[in-house]
DNA sequence: ATGCGTTGCACAATCGTTTGCGGTTGACAA
DNA sequence: TTGTCAACCGCAAACGATTGTGCAACGCAT
């Protein structure tokens, strides 16, 4: 029960194979109506083109890498599916290459999208990736790559990342506007870029409105049981914050039901606002509000960039650092208004 | 800038390409002193075999193709998990295939599978996929294949499931051992054959128990918000439940904030108890006790049948159902302990 | 009739490996 | 000396497609 080859459909028709192949792609030295002759006993004769034979000639596969530092609930799902909207329709397929948070794994990862010509790769590192082996990891690739949300500092790479300071400032300035003055903060893995620049955006927006960045008011969670721990600890009644933002989805779902545990009431102790993917501040009650970090949309951004740079000669384009801003949600009040004024 | 090929480290050493493919890969017609010498300048030369080459060759990908329904938030993440944990280590690749609930997507996935000649595949089916269709796609597929978590009735080959009814079956008698009586239950799609199987776990319960079966105590939802609208719906003062089973992660996201919003109070006027992965009933104050529905587990399995599937002798090889059973998780107390008795 | 340009297809090389087969050595026994 | 048999390695044909080139046959103008 072999498969009908090209060489197959030739035989039948008397024709030669390269015939065959012209014909199927409506190329014009084929007369025309060879051409629909052929594509008729090519489609009785139930012939599709073995794939590994097509990229073994053109030397690419239509696949493309997706390099993740690990395969959570949280976020990836959707940047699967924002990628996959773009990918799918142009041919092209989605390998996962998880890496599991360990950086020789995310090399080997990265190897073997090089050895198997991969048309291009979807990266984002891994909480202990070094700045400097990223770079030479990506620079020794040589193939279209793209860097989406967990990116490095100063990558010479395309990137797609959320406007992560700016979020988290007008995140900060949100509870500032309704009234908190003790804000604290809950922040995911302080080795992440993006944890950094977070932490710069809520910084700013305290002193922007003259208000004390005081250290203790701050956290860094590796996962959700370390943000329910950081709850616990902030949480003492002398000086539990009177507003709290939240990094990330994870650290919502670690954060959010240790703070009802305590007791504390919501917004009127304490008022609350995340980053999210949306999904999450929608399944607490109160519900919590977010600025969106859209998983499906950076998917989107960078398949689409991926895909210009796969098409593009490339030598010729320059790297192009995408930045997508986070819109706010609100949803009901888990952030007072007009709190003790 | 080419890759060096087999061909480059033949001619470096002034032998024959089939020599340097045997040497590598310890054949014992070459010298044991030239074997080394081989690897030695492969090595050097930074060779690393072209696997579209090699696939052509054999007529056999690396490859296995993960076809779901879609990629959610909810369990597939931590069957990826469990998959990529046998599968990597063995050399295999994993080609996302979401179908997005369309069964003509879901063809196509399985044709692509079929066209590239990848290793195995890997299925989960859509809500509307009709078991005969299911039946004729894997049929004419010819290839290692084995079904998890979403299967169809009666299919021939190979499965990896939870044993969905005795799962709910035994939440249900949890939920009726800590003293309810009015137990109401919250279903996924009913088209899904897990949720037929949960549903009459549900109902076995009850009927053992010598408790009514109340059709109006039991609902569907197809997603979360739906699920949050069958509570509001069910929650009515008169004849609310006093005991709440809910079927899956992405119920309970929906569903038990809606109660929470109902000012029920859990468990004094209602214990609650779900079939989950085990994350979700944590980050939920009160935490939710659950029948664990492993999803890494379920891969890992699968994973390990595939693998099996591709080694052995497709002729001989007759299908094999697993069925992973769900062990009970006690959180904190959603389930009331000898409630008004 | 000669020359020239199309049109329409066949030939053969190629992508990088694998593998069946055959052939050359040298050793060693008959 | 001849024959046998390993031990080693080269040759060339695959795998299934794509693509540059060659070459008939034909039309048409000269």
């Amino acid at each position: 029960m072999k498969r009908t080859t090209i060489k197959d459909v030739a035989n039948r028709l008397g024709v030669n194979p390269s015939t065959v192949s012209r014909a199927l792609k409506d190329h014009p030295d084929i007369g025309l109506a060879l051409r629909e002759q052929v594509k008729r006993v090519a489609t009785e004769m139930r012939y599709t083109p073995n794939r590994m034979a097509v990229q073994l000639r053109q030397r690419q596969s239509h696949l493309v890498g997706l390099v993740i530092p690990e395969i959570t609930m949280f976020f990836y799902p959707s940047v699967i599916r924002g990628i996959e909207e773009v990918l799918e329709p142009r041919g092209y397929q989605l390998v996962m290459l998880p890496s599991n948070e360990s950086p020789s794994r995310e090399a080997q990862n990265l190897k073997f999208c090089g050895e198997n010509q991969l048309a291009g790769v979807l990266i984002s590192f891994t909480r202990h990736t070094l700045p400097s082996d990223g770079l030479s990891l990506l620079t020794n690739l040589e193939m279209p790559v793209v860097v989406f949300d967990k990116s490095l500092p100063d990558l010479p790479f395309d990137s797609v990342i959320l406007e992560d300071e700016e979020a988290a400032s007008r995140a900060t300035r949100f509870l500032i506007d309704t009234g908190c003055r003790r804000i604290g903060g809950l922040f995911g893995s302080p080795n992440l870029l993006i944890t950094q620049k977070r932490l710069q955006g809520f910084r700013n927006a305290l002193s922007s409105a003259n208000l004390p960045f005081v250290e203790s008011m701050i956290r860094f969670a590796g996962n959700a049981d370390e943000a329910d721990l950081c709850v616990r600890e902030m949480m003492v009644p002398e000086d539990a914050p009177d507003g709290l933002f939240m990094m990330s989805d994870e650290i919502v779902m670690g954060a959010y039901p240790a703070i009802l545990r305590t007791g504390v009431n919501i917004p009127a102790d304490c008022s609350v606002i995340c980053i999210s993917d949306g999904f999450v501040p929608g399944c607490y009650y109160p519900r919590i509000s977010y600025l969106h970090h859209d998983g499906a949309g950076i998917g989107r951004e960078a398949a689409h960039r991926l895909i210009s740079l796969i098409d593009s000669d490339p030598s010729v384009s320059i790297p192009e650092h995408r930045m997508v801003n986070a819109v706010l949600i609100e949803l009901e009040s888990t952030n007072s208004i007009e709190k003790g004024e």
